[in-house]
DNA sequence: CTGTTAGCGCCTTCAT
DNA sequence: ATGAAGGCGCTAACAG
């Protein structure tokens, strides 16, 4: 079972140089003779050598490689950001060690990648719970958080506004004419953790001179579509006439339930989704959502790591970015 | 910069033994003394020490990690399979360094993987190029295709049995009274690689004693809705009055089209998708559509490739596995 | 510009 | 049941 089986020092023979000099030409040191440089490549070429990555990463300590850890591959939310990370992360010549880490398994994702000797990692989550914050500091290598908020401030992160972006659209189906303005979200974002989507649809509430009913926010234990059309039923058995979703695929249930039940959307019901992936415009009513540049949150994400594991001092680099966002109105909603 | 610090040596110091006593506690060998083991099980345990994947992976010659290639990981069809996979891979100890390769990239994306020393690899893709498959024989590791067909047969893959399944449904659409039933994919599968499915479409025309209407063959050249909405046009303007798409994103994407410009459907004309995806149960009328175990595909793709890497003679292993499929009639057909 | 020499952290015979 | 010793394939000073 050998795989690999030509190794540097049988380029050196065959090219009769030293190791080092392979070694060189394959790093694109400057310092070969041209000449020597050719002849090298020759038989790199003849013998079709590869670089054993492993050996490298055990000899150099960089593995170029980072680990991204993701909580719902087929989340589009996450899996556009995860296209962003790795497009740019191809671009600067790392590998991607990706895993899925379902709720709880968090731990056991970072662990394992951190056996990898990752010289990196991008975290993607709905929360940060104080056992993987402390997993990422224990393990001194960069990190960046994609697409959620450090409260603490300890990582850098990219995102947009969320509060700014909740609050505004609250607001709006507020302006709009509706009394009863429920949030729903995947539970991590009630609790402590990510308070800032909360926060902004609190705020837009107050500070309009209505009550935050409890009982209009609604926290659901997965984003999935049939789960949000089974949840559904309570939302319309509620006094709330419009609501502001975290998740698209929630969303996405929520708006055919309403209509499978006879409630017209958007005359009896406004709903806004906020991530504007590609289910805000295959259901109909087309949802109005909050844009966040997904892509981009990820490609930012793995820029800024770049640069943090190229560099030693942090200092000159961006820690907390903010991207802007839009609001595309669309048609479940009525002027807002 | 240093971040490792306390190495299997240091554990041996403190434990009072040598590194190859730690190296057998580490690793589960049996032939340690309870007491000694329990003794470094301690000083690990204190000292925090975590073995370093990639030592290991140099030292040992396999580094437990399998390399997946992806087409596009916002893909549904894609991550869903994925899914399968990584939580295959988790149940057996594997970690997965997943790369996206775009059209055209796969060859890198496939060369960077096996720089890795990865000890087998999950083919995902919309057809196996000639170069990809003579980069995969030679690595000479375990390799299995999910989801794809080896025309050679000389890779393990895992499917369902697309041929039948899509001459089925295009069967069904001829017998409910369709007359000229289109054929919609991504381009790859218009191509000699992967030609089961449009076999199967062919097929079924011929057996109804129908011509097979080369304009009513359509290709794509991505499986984005967006793509798929503006290409609708085409399929509006041509005679078909049925289409059997490769694709959910796609046929959400006909599917609204052809509601936004007037035609009823299913009245005027039938659809059926083949993923079974989020999608077809958010669109209105619902998609009618071909059901493979997605998740299940990705699942046994690794399983089996576990067994390849763990023997070392693949002889008893399925080398090429077909699933079982549904076919859920929704509101997009009638009568079919 | 090029070669020599140590390791990187761990596994793995081979002895004991 | 345990220890000693030799690599795995490559990088990184350090000489020259």
């Amino acid at each position: 079972m050998e795989k690999q089986t030509v190794t540097i020092y049988d380029v050196a023979r065959e090219a009769g140089v030293s190791m080092a000099t392979v070694s060189r030409v394959v790093n694109g040191n400057t310092n070969v003779k041209p000449s020597t440089r050719e002849k090298v490549m020759k038989v790199i070429e003849a013998l079709d050598y590869r670089p054993n990555a492993v050996a490298r990463g055990l000899a150099s300590k960089r593995t170029t490689t980072v680990g991204v850890i993701i909580p719902d591959i087929t989340n589009l939310f996450f899996s556009s950001l995860a296209q962003g990370i790795d497009d740019i992360a191809k671009m600067y010549k790392y590998n991607i060690i990706l895993t899925n880490a379902e709720e709880g398994q968090e731990e056991n994702a970072l662990s394992s990648v951190l056996a990898r000797q990752v010289d990196g990692i991008v975290y993607m989550g709905h929360s940060l719970p104080e056992n993987i914050r402390k997993e990422l500091k224990r393990s001194r290598i960069p990190v960046v958080l994609a697409a959620m908020n450090d409260s603490k401030e300890e990582f850098s992160s990219v995102n947009i506004d969320y509060e700014t972006a909740i609050y505004e659209v609250t607001q709006r189906l507020i302006k709009s004419g509706r009394q009863h303005v429920a949030f729903v979200a995947q539970e991590d974002y009630l609790g402590d953790n990510q308070p800032s989507r909360l926060n902004g649809y609190k705020r837009a509430i107050k500070v309009s001179d209505l009550p935050v009913e409890e009982d209009l926010i609604f926290g659901l234990n997965q984003g999935k579509y049939k789960n949000a059309y089974d949840f559904a039923e309570k939302l319309k058995n509620s006094r709330a006439d419009a609501a502001v979703i975290i998740n698209d695929e929630i969303a996405a249930g929520i708006l055919n339930y309403l209509q499978d039940e006879g409630v017209n959307v958007p005359e009896d019901f406004s709903l806004v989704s906020s991530n504007d992936s590609a289910v805000v415009e295959m259901v109909r009513p087309r949802l109005t959502s909050i844009c966040p540049p997904l892509y981009d949150i990820g490609a930012v994400a793995m820029r800024i790591l770049t640069k943090m594991m190229d560099k030693d001092d942090d200092d000159e680099i961006d820690k907390v970015v903010t991207l802007p966002y839009k609001i595309s109105e669309r048609q479940s909603t009525r002027d807002i």
